[in-house]
DNA sequence: CGAGACATGTAACCGGTTACATGATTAC
DNA sequence: GTAATCATGTAACCGGTTACATGTCTCG
């Protein structure tokens, strides 16, 4: 599933420039699950567009002069289906603020809460948005895909605030050098240079 | 969080040679986060072990001649703590098969039933080897995090389970050209070249 | 008239993946 | 002995990100 698949996907669904593909994936229906920039979109279009997979309207006919507005063709159609036919590769999950907190001990106290309240927040937010965008009355087989990432960031959401205080205790008890708890009483241990041994 | 400081991260909970470090990457804590194989994780070592952010064990010694194992010294710790202070990029989840599924009308109902099917038993699975891997006793913060990537994959099993006759039906519903639906009577329109307008 | 959204593109860079190549050790 | 697992590495490739560069249109 590379970017020039997803493109033919949204113009599948109809007409459109670079830019509104690039708020399909920012807000259309699968937004949590795939993310393109301008970087990859505009070259993919070009492609496709080499390769008879879309047709481009010259601008300047219709309005504007500055859109230029695709539409997939029957060629791009048949790709797109063969494109499916394919076996999916397995979900990525990426997040580094998981694997950071996952190492929560190297963390002054502070920090690390700041972190878990952040992240909270966002996947709140994103959970959020998820729902406003996803009309009520949509029982479209996408909208069921959309409803899914709406899931997931709930339960992202209400996990993380049900075990905020036992991942903040389980963290305090593991910090290994607590910073504050050793004055300067037995030695000056704080800059050693990290030779190996 | 590029793969050094992963390795880093897993590197200050014991000394490991890079093939154990990948272990740890697929069967820790945050393995349903993060993922590397040998290509990044081995070069990522010998660049660590360049700054002096780990130290290595020079095979040999002991035991078997073909092991070297790595450990993190003072300045690496401090790097990883460095590291961890940075604000964490946001999530990227990324499902190419949710994707496509997303595009289920331009798909044969077997395929996408297929699809549909290999996915939920994809993610039950995942599902049940977390479980597995998380021993029932642990209270520690990096529990806390292995148990938010239980609570995701069941909620995307429960999900799945619960909307899949929605799903499918509103999918079938959506299905472009039948295929079959559409006998040779009218015209054989199944070669046109997708000669763009 | 100015700010902000709309709109398109290029080029360098970079990090990770893939494929390849090799060999030791352990358990059956 | 032989298969599976353990173990390490290299090099080409590739796709996407980032930063840069530019210009239009619309609304207040």
């Amino acid at each position: 599933m590379d970017v020039k698949t997803a493109c033919l996907g949204v113009l599948s669904l109809g007409d459109a420039t670079g830019y509104e593909i690039k708020k399909q994936f920012e807000d259309g229906p699968f937004s949590h699950f795939f993310q393109a920039g301008f970087g990859s979109i505009y070259p993919a279009l070009n492609d496709l567009l080499a390769n008879g997979l879309v047709t481009r309207a010259d601008p300047g006919l219709d309005g504007r002069a500055d859109r230029k507005v695709y539409a997939i063709t029957d060629a791009g159609q048949r790709a797109l289906t063969r494109s499916l036919a394919e076996p999916a590769p397995s979900d990525k999950i990426r997040s580094d603020a998981l694997v950071m907190l996952s190492f929560a001990e190297h963390m002054t106290e502070a920090h690390r809460t700041e972190i878990f309240d952040f992240y909270l927040n966002d996947v709140r937010e994103r959970a959020r948005r998820l729902a406003e965008n996803t009309p009520e009355d949509d029982t479209s087989h996408r909208a069921v895909i959309a409803g899914l990432g709406h899931a997931i960031y709930e339960t992202f959401a209400r996990y993380l605030a049900e075990n905020r205080t036992a991942f903040l205790n389980a963290a305090n008890e593991a910090t290994d050098p607590p910073e504050a708890d050793r004055p300067v009483l037995t030695h000056k241990n704080a800059d050693h240079t990290g030779t190996p041994s």
